[in-house]
DNA sequence: GATCATAGTCGTCTTCCTGACGATAAACAC
DNA sequence: GTGTTTATCGTCAGGAAGACGACTATGATC
């Protein structure tokens, strides 16, 4: 192809990031992994790469979805066929500033991936270069503030301005939920509706009622339908098994329940 | 700074490109400019350019706006202080397709604007070079389709991507106004009521009853405040004139009739 | 085996929001 | 004045959601 005038633009270095979120024994984490290079050396930060010749931006994260957990993306437009071991895919924001990485200018293209809690970090089978860290964990409770100021901050802030990339990512979460069926990217392929609540209260931080809650779920068309079985996985008296509905848009939404 | 090692990653051109939509007489509109230089030479295009080397990516929507429109861009966090000639401007999503530029990678990130009806189009004066278009002319009624198919559509159809990217905009006009005070945006520092519900109107492409339209927003804490006087600029009785209220997120929020 | 703890499921009641729509008010055109 | 247009207030029925009581079915404990 006849390229442009190469002084009539910068050149820029464009990274993919990934915000990784599961849900964990009733806690809402991430994935990070530990810097092995300058800057930022042996601190936490959001999995990523540079984004490949003719690579398109989402096939860049997928690869480094499959390369840091083994997670299979699926296409947000065609439900999983099979949801066996698939995550929840798609473009987050754009981070440009132009100091926000000391060695050139890069430009991140950060994505936002949700997947069921079966999966263990291996980054190289190296327990101590990757794990889930609970949110709450990196970004404190007031995480606005938490994510403005983290790029200063102590050894455990994350490295360039992951803290707000990832507070950017949680916040599409948890906004997400209330009008799509996405919670259900967090259950594995047949969960029962306690489940399901539990995502709910791990994400947004609050605790719902079950009884309205499962009012709610069951009575919202296209959410979920019935998988046939039953389990007793969480004690207790057994629950029916669901499988995610075709619908990805609930309407009415899913009321987060204020303050 | 100390460089990456340049054969360590591909170099990328950064632009950004603008979907800047109006409500003009009952009609959403975008902006659109002619292109003077190929590819797509002739062709309408959405307005946008490089990203300087020590540009900020919404620094350089920004500056585009002005040079563009004479928009002055504010701050979504900070509402104007003086809404005189303000937009409200925000990155909608990157666009990084290996070959949606013929001549190099070019990786786009687009950003949405939202501006009262006042300005005239000015891209030097020739009024052949930019024109505010309306929105269902360049993407029919089945936006999603034409949207997907219009890169290899006739001499109307937008150059490169853009169809997708104005669709994908337009989207996130319709959805950000149902729970949002963004629709304020549409409207001049201060307007009433019936100017607001022909906002929603326009854009979403319905009609709405206006008794329980005004009952819904001055109802609504936060949305609107009182300016003190009244109008008659659209004839019929006097209306109150109101301004934004301080409130960004409606709750309850707008419901967009369905179909 | 009786009892208890745990979790799931079904109802009821009240309150609030919305859509449909009647009625009134204040301007302008003729 | 009459008609037209737009704004604004009010009423009513239906639906959704929060609070919460009641019952069911399992495993754990005594």
């Amino acid at each position: 192809m006849p390229p442009y005038d190469p002084s009539a633009f910068p050149p820029f270095a464009v990274t993919v990031d990934l915000v990784v979120l599961t849900v964990r024994r009733h806690a809402l984490c991430t994935l990070v992994v530990r810097r092995g290079e300058s800057p930022y050396q042996g601190r936490w930060a959001l999995p990523g790469g540079f984004v490949r010749a003719e690579e398109d931006l989402g096939a860049a994260a997928a690869r480094e979805l499959v390369e840091e957990t083994g997670l299979c993306a699926y296409d947000p437009a065609s439900p999983p066929p099979v949801p066996s071991n698939g995550a929840h895919l798609e473009q987050l924001a754009t981070y440009g500033a132009p100091d926000r990485d000391p060695r050139m200018r890069v430009v991140s293209v950060a994505h936002l991936a949700l997947a069921p809690d079966l999966p263990a970090p291996r980054a190289g089978g190296d327990a101590n270069s990757a794990r889930w860290a609970p949110v709450e964990e990196i970004l404190g409770k007031d995480e606005a503030a938490v994510a403005a100021a983290a790029e200063d901050g102590g050894p455990e802030a994350l490295a360039f301005d992951h803290a707000r990339i990832l507070a950017d990512g949680v916040e599409r979460a948890r906004s997400k939920i209330e009008y799509s069926s996405l919670a259900t990217a967090f259950c594995p392929p047949e969960f029962t509706v306690g489940e399901l609540r539990r995502v709910y209260e791990a994400v947004w931080g609050v605790s719902l009622d079950p009884r309205n809650f499962h009012r709610k779920v069951t009575g919202t068309p296209g959410f979920l339908v019935p998988a046939g079985g039953t389990t007793t996985r969480q004690g207790g008296r057994p629950a029916q098994l669901f499988r995610a509905g075709g619908a990805t848009l609930l309407n009415p939404p899913m009321l987060r329940p204020e303050v």
